[in-house]
Parts: C-alpha cells; sequence; structure tokens
DNA sequence: CTGAAAGCGCTTACAG
DNA sequence: CTGAAAGCGCTTACAG
C-alpha cells in the first residue's frame, strides 16, 4: 500500500487485460453501443481489478464538455447564498454531474476573474449563477461556451432565472411598520453596485420608498443607510442613524443579516426592541428564528431546487420530481417589531425586550400565528 | 451578440493570428520558456482581440493534472464546515488554483462515491478534505493519483492534518459544568460512524467521561444520547432525556447545533435554561453569539487558513503569511450556563432566563469576562 | 458487435 | 528564441 506512486489506471490497461479495444472499454462505460454480453463482463471484471476509474479531463476533453455543473456564487458564509446552494446541492446529487463550485467576490471591482471567464476555462455542462451580476462580457464569453445557464437571484433576459418580487417584499416590510402605527421609518441595504443583474437589496429599498409615498410618510435623507453587505457594517450604519437628532422608531433592513447589525446598534445606542426601535429584515435565515427577528420570508431553498432542476431539465434529463411552486413571501412576526410607543425618550435597556423575544419564538411557530402574518402573491413574469 | 454560437477560441486561432506556432503561445501563456518580446506582444494582442482563454481540460489532460484544488467535505450548510471553508477560499483565492468543491453526503454508508474515486476522476493539483473520514480504498486511490491531500478535522497517518484535542475539549466543557455544581451531567452528541477517522464527537464524549470519572460521578445508561447530527435530531435525545424520572440538570452537547436542538426542547419540556438546566456546546459558531450559548470555542477559521497554506506549502509554492498559531480551546461563557439550582421541581418557564440571556453577550465580549474563562492547552502531536 | 484511425486542445521534450 | 512532433486519455465517426 505504500510502493512507489504508480501511475493511475487507464483505459488502455483495462483494454489490455480484458483482451480488447480501447473503444469497447469506453463503449461498454458509457453505455455508447451494443457490445456483447461476454466481452462487457470481461471488460468489467477488468474494470474492477485494475480499480479503473475514467479521467475526467480527458473525457471531457474529447467529448468538448465536462460531466460539470459548475456553480458560481458570492461568498458561501453568507446564510441566504449557503441554504440555496444546499438545495441545488440535493437536487443534484442525483444527477450524474460533479459539481463544481467557484467563490467568488461580490463586488465585481474587486474581482479579478470574470465569471464568462470561468466559464470559458471549464467548459461545464451547465452552469448556476447565484446572486451574481453578469455584465456584456460574461454574457458573449457564456453564449462563446454555448452552455445552459440557470440565474438565481439576478436577472438576465437571456438565460432563465429564480428570482422573488423584491420590490413587493419591501413594500411588504415596511408596510408591516406602518400598519404598527409607525410613521419615522428608515431603511438598511446594500451598497448598490453599478453593474446591473443583482438589485435585490435596491428593489427592496424601492418597495420601501413606494410604501412610505403611498402612506404619505416623508423619507429623510439621512434614513437610507448603505453599506457593504454584512452584518458589522450595517451595525455602524444603524447606530449612525439611532444617534440622529429624530432617529428612526423602526428600520427594514434589506437582509436578516444585517438586521441582526441593527439590533447589534440598538444595545449598544441602549434602546429597548421592540418597545423603543421596531426592526425587520428579510430572508428568514436560521439566524432570525432563533434571535426573535420578525422578517420577510423568502423561498430560498425552493429556489435552489428549482434552479437545480430546470438545469437538468435544460440538460435534456427527465426530471421526476416536479419542480416546487414558488412560495408566496409572508412577514413571519416575531419579537423585534411592535406598536410605536408614544414614549420617544431613549431608557435604560430593560428586562422586557428579551422576555418578548421568547414569545417571538411561541408565536411564529403556533398555529394561530398565521393570522398575524401579511400575505402578498408576488408579482411574477 | 447574438450570433450562431461560434465554437470558444483555441491556441491555435490565436497561433494562426499572430503568425506563430502553438507552442509558442503556449509558451507566452505559462511563461515556461524565453520568448522574444516581439513576438510576446503580438501573441498577447493576439490573444485579447481574440478574447482567448486556455481550455482548463485540454491543459490538465496533457500536465497530467488540473489546475484546481479539490476540497471535499460534507454538507455545507454546517456552519463550523462553511466557517473552515470560508477561511481556506481566502486563502487559495490568492493562488493560481480553481478551487472546486464536492459537497458529500456524511454518513458513509449512503454515500454512492468514494472519496478516493473522486480525486482520481478529477486529477486536482492538491485536495483538502473537511470532517470526513477516509477508508483504505481512499486511501489507496489517493496514492495512485500521487497528490497532496491535507486534512481538516479528521486524522490520518499518510496526510497532514488540522484537528483540536476534542478528548480535551469535552473534558473542558464537562469540567465547567462540574464546577458550577452539576452532578447530574449528560452527553449528546453524533450517532457514531464505524468508519474511523472523523472521531470528534466520539472524542468529546470521551473526554466528558473522563471528566466525569475524575470527578467521581455516575454516568446512567440514560445520560449518553447520540443521534444523526443536526439540530432537530439532538432536541428529540434532549427531550426524551430530560423527560427521565432522574433527568439531567446538565447537558454537554458536542456541537452548537446540538446545543441548540437541546435548547429547543428544555423550551418544549418547560424548563428554564440556566435556572433549571444548564447546557453547554462546542465549536463557537455565530448562532452561538447570537443565542447566548455557553460553548467551547475551537478556531474554526484558523483551521481552515492553515490546511490553505499547508496545501500551498506541498505544492511548491513560497508562502508569504505564515501558518496562524492555532489558538487553544477555550470555555465561552454565555447565558446558558449556571449553578446548579437547588431546586429540582419544575416551574414555570420565567422571564429570568431570557434577561440573563443578555448579560451573557456583555460578558463574553467584555474584557473582564476572560478571568471567567477557562483555559486549557490542547495537546497536540 | 468490434477495431483502426482521427481528433479534442493543450504541453513538453527535441532539434535547430 | 522557435517550430515540428509526439503524447496526455479519452470519444466518435467510419469500416467491416
Amino acid at each position: 500500500m505504500k510502493d512507489a506512486p504508480e501511475r493511475p489506471v487507464t483505459m488502455a490497461q483495462v483494454a489490455d487485460l480484458a483482451g480488447v479495444s480501447v473503444p469497447t472499454v469506453s463503449r461498454v462505460i458509457n453505455s455508447s453501443a451494443p457490445v456483447a454480453e461476454e466481452t462487457r463482463r470481461a471488460v468489467v471484471r477488468a474494470i474492477e481489478t485494475l480499480g479503473y476509474h475514467p479521467n475526467l479531463m480527458a473525457r471531457g476533453l474529447s467529448r468538448g464538455r465536462s460531466d460539470t455543473v459548475l456553480v458560481i456564487l458570492p461568498h458561501i458564509t453568507e446564510p441566504s447564498v449557503a441554504m440555496r446552494l444546499s438545495a441545488l446541492i440535493d437536487v443534484l446529487r442525483k444527477s450524474p454531474y460533479e459539481l463544481h463550485l467557484v467563490d467568488l467576490e461580490r463586488p465585481p471591482e474587486q474581482r479579478i476573474r470574470r465569471i464568462g471567464e470561468i466559464v470559458l476555462r471549464n467548459r461545464p455542462a451547465g452552469v448556476v449563477i447565484i446572486s451574481l451580476p453578469l455584465d456584456d462580457v460574461d454574457h458573449r464569453h457564456i453564449h462563446n461556451a454555448d452552455v445552459p445557464v440557470v440565474l438565481i437571484d439576478s436577472t438576465s433576459t437571456d438565460f432563465p432565472s429564480d428570482s422573488v418580487d423584491d420590490i413587493a417584499g419591501g413594500e411588504l416590510a415596511t408596510n408591516h411598520l406602518i400598519g404598527l402605527g409607525h410613521t419615522e421609518i428608515a431603511f438598511i441595504g446594500d451598497q448598490e453596485e453599478t453593474a446591473i443583474g443583482v438589485p435585490a437589496s435596491a428593489n427592496r429599498r424601492l418597495g420601501y420608498q413606494r410604501a412610505m409615498k403611498f402612506a404619505d410618510l416623508p423619507v429623510p435623507s439621512g434614513y437610507k443607510g448603505t453599506a457593504p453587505h454584512g452584518m458589522d457594517t450595517a451595525r455602524r450604519v444603524a447606530r449612525d442613524m439611532l444617534r440622529l437628532s429624530q432617529p428612526p422608531t423602526a428600520i427594514f433592513a434589506a437582509s436578516d443579516v444585517q438586521a441582526l447589525g441593527v439590533l447589534a446598534a440598538a444595545r449598544e445606542v441602549g434602546l429597548d426592541v421592540p418597545r423603543q426601535l421596531s426592526v425587520i429584515g428579510f430572508d428568514d435565515i436560521q439566524a432570525a428564528s432563533l434571535t426573535g427577528l420578525t422578517t420577510i420570508r423568502q423561498p430560498l431553498e425552493a429556489s435552489g431546487r428549482r434552479a437545480g432542476l430546470q438545469l437538468l431539465q435544460m440538460l435534456g434529463h427527465r426530471v421526476r420530481e416536479k419542480k416546487p411552486e414558488f412560495p408566496e413571501l409572508e412577514v413571519v412576526v416575531r419579537s423585534t417589531t411592535g406598536p410605536v410607543s408614544s414614549n420617544t425618550a431613549q431608557e435604560p435597556l430593560s428586562a422586557v425586550s428579551l422576555e418578548k423575544a421568547d414569545m417571538v419564538t411561541k408565536v411564529s411557530s403556533s398555529p394561530g400565528s398565521a393570522a398575524r402574518q401579511a400575505r402578498l402573491i408576488p408579482r411574477r413574469k
């Protein structure tokens, strides 16, 4: 077992041992042409005794593409990305494709390598791109690579994509706060990239503005905060906002990760949530239910599943499982939002907030809570 | 831009346009041999006007291995896996390697494909394997593939690996509970696989037993619960345990994910944490700090970084950044553990527990808390 | 049903 | 410094 590293077994060696030609071995392995049963058995035996495994690069080179589905995504630690990916993996696991994953910097300007280039270099059988914008060059490269592509959480006229109606989601979140009596409502979201294609945060902001306008509520310039995506960056923006002379009584954060940052800022500034400050997020990642965060639930896993099934179809596979319905966006009310308080003076942090935090969990999991969850059918094209 | 999908540009086309031979183009691209400056420029120009990108499969086939680092890991949604991976990605991002990721089922019996087979089929330049056990066949395959391998969170005599002293960690956790006066201490961990190599949970259990024995405390058979890894499975095991006629007053869960399940079970059964039940986890994932979970912190990111740097070294790269010290395991005391209560009768859930939950956060982040954190140098070979 | 031949797009000695 | 040749390990027409 510790001999000199013999070179890996090749198809030629298998052919020799089985007493057939290389193409015959290939036919047996790929079932690409009829082979006499006896021959087949000899080949299979040779494969097993030698422990042969085909070289995917050689196969891919001669076939013109590899047996790989390439998934390109931004930082994998992002919970929403991980959830979608996980569902996608589940779908692809049963398929004949290797799943290869390439993790990219989110801000395109920091990116050394372009998406199209990665596709072109790897020649995968199919591509799934999560939460990443494509530019013209990417489109051209992918076009040249002539490979099926499915997008998640970004849009393009050229490729099918799964994404929710973020504008409606933004309205939904904002209306939840308005419904609680809030009038000083702020928004915190991603720094908006110049690259088009993944406007999730920007669209949620649009929905916020729309709802505010509809309710005839003012949006002071200080009430729109953006920063590079992240919990800590959001915390800092929120802290500044909460120290304004006229701080908001409610904040809609474009994602749960950012909402968690807002909660941290509230603690820092000494504001009681939800009595002095209401906070609503977006996504409904696991941390949201763990911390009692009120949020807009979007179907993260469904989008991963759907994208996977769609790609398999495009690759010519018959898909047994039918694509899951795309569930509606919905408000999940937990314990970080509440009616606007008449008392706007800041008071020391009390234990009350955390007591409520527990009630939340119950609320969101009990059947009766359904009544408290506003619903809205997302507009989809 | 919407022309018939021309086939991707090849090196031969570049050579033609530049008026040189294919090997010369190759030399320019790889800087593998001196090329006249003028020739070089012509080639570069041709590459740019054609938008050429080398076919990695072809390169890999002729070189005998691809320019890829293959990362093989179990479910990526597992927070501890994601954290290690993220750090690994950061290190490898600056390297010349594509990072390809293969996600595997954790329980080997459910696994259709073996690790060694994946390596053999892909012929990567290097491999990192996270939290996955290798068997003899895997070892043989990898040996044949003759590729550098680094292990994270599993051990092998053949490959370098980064893993903490889980036995010591188990003792640390258990001693924390013993130090609080608990005597009825239970353990909940992973179902222990037959495959050797990733005995993290089993080793933590060993540490637990050792500490209990040393303190002369009994371990009733009902106090050792195992289930397939996961929050919900752990919840069920914990629920059963908490309904024993003699329930434990403290539970050590082999991972934070499982500890969260224990907390859910406590809520379900109506036990107040930490007054009626103390819970300690292992890992210190983000959810732990968000929920105030007391836990054993292990250096998840450091292990990812270290493995990445080690692999780059094995691949013959000079590594600028020096490998981070492997930090010690330490107890992070938050709000789910407390002194054993004299009152063992079950009482209705009170708000007190959650009030404490907030104090926790402060404790763990304030400098003064260091004094409350036991430390232990892990034994490493 | 099976084999000899050509080719996939690169890299790497080998000459010059 | 550069090109002609061989080869990496497969697959795919093409004959038979």
